[in-house]
DNA sequence: GTACGATACGGACCAGCGGTCCGCTTTGAA
DNA sequence: TTCAAAGCGGACCGCTGGTCCGTATCGTAC
């Protein structure tokens, strides 16, 4: 076994960090008002045991927004419908992008902070290819919906954290009007396909 | 007069940071790698004039972005069809995007480096304001479109630059791929209330 | 309980960034 | 030619992400 157990104020450590980074982010406005040595302070320790256990500042957000998204994801992957695997294509696709929403509307600070860390582009982010690749899935059994790739893409680009850090801090919306108007959006790029008279709810 | 014509010096120093600056961006894969020492340096000016000219990072990006868009802008507001004014909405929403999206493509690095600059959010640049309004405008007039104004968000977010970077660069998509399956899922919004004629899927 | 090696800690430290300041140069009109 | 004002530019500043190394802690073998 190459595997080793952390130390017992290792693993403290980290959770110490990840409640003080989740807090920090929570409270600022922008997240380049939080630095690590706040995020350090915070936590109570130093600033070298922040890198030593994240190895830089994108990999501690990331970590924080996985770790956040882990119960969506299971819900996602083995949970019952309208989230979970068996449900058909057409239910499920607007519950995940539904889903995805609520939570970025519940973790603005932390998706926001982790869509603009810095240089990296969210894109390459291993949970974008992982919803990407289920939604993308998903549209290939739409009727009549060439560019089940691209259309993913765009269907999640609509749920982008800054666009809905725009509409809900900037625009006011509310929580129900952002789900009602990506319920629409989303069920306009489903139904186009229907042939006319049965594609009825609106 | 309160309004006093700026000295030679200064607008060819203006231009000059423009080329630079433009020629930096386009050659450095990330943003992040130019910084304003350098533009200067490639301008062969002084840092304090960059601030001086531009207020501050944002500002310089901002403006040389407005310069590029320009031409664009013009034809969407008087210039021809399918752009201008004078095209049926069902036309000139597509017409739009792939303006949009061709823009993009032609200046990626611009796009990129004033969607992640720092802590301002793309969306409250006001040229986003202008498309956004446009295309809300127009969308209202598609029939059994609700929620015009999130749509024109929807699609707009399918034309970020950082998404448009990762098909193109990271994904290897052509141009041509990417307007056309643009265009599909534009029609797809626009066309939900079945478009004539056409036996599309398949 | 104690001694000891490995592991993790933490604050001083560094390089590089955006942004500012002030003495000097250029400009253009009298 | 003169001269005031507008503009210039490089030294400078504060702050950030990130690193280093002497030190405290942990887990274990005795």
């Amino acid at each position: 076994m190459a595997e080793r157990r952390p130390r017992k104020d290792a693993m403290r450590n980290r959770a110490a960090v990840f409640a003080a980074a989740d807090a920090l982010f929570a409270e600022c406005p922008s997240p380049d008002g939080v630095t690590m040595a706040d995020i350090a302070t915070a936590a109570g320790v130093g600033k070298a045991t922040l890198f030593r256990a994240f190895g830089d500042r994108t990999g501690l957000i990331r970590a924080l927004y996985e770790a956040r998204l882990e119960p969506l994801r299971k819900a996602v992957e083995e949970g019952p419908p309208p989230l979970g695997p068996a449900t058909p294509p057409l239910l499920r696709v607007p519950a995940l992008l539904d889903a995805v929403l609520c939570f970025k509307l519940d973790n603005r600070h932390l998706a926001l902070a982790l869509e603009r860390t810095g240089a990296d582009s969210p894109y390459d982010a291993e949970h974008y290819e992982r919803w990407h690749a289920l939604l993308r899935a998903l549209l290939a059994c739409v009727p009549g919906l060439d560019g089940s790739d691209f259309a993913a893409h765009a269907l999640l680009a609509a749920t982008r954290a800054d666009l809905v850090e725009y509409l809900a801090a900037g625009k006011g919306r509310t929580r129900e009007e952002m789900r009602a108007q990506l319920a629409d959006f989303t069920a306009r790029v489903l139904g186009a396909g229907a042939p006319p008279g049965t594609a009825g709810d609106g």
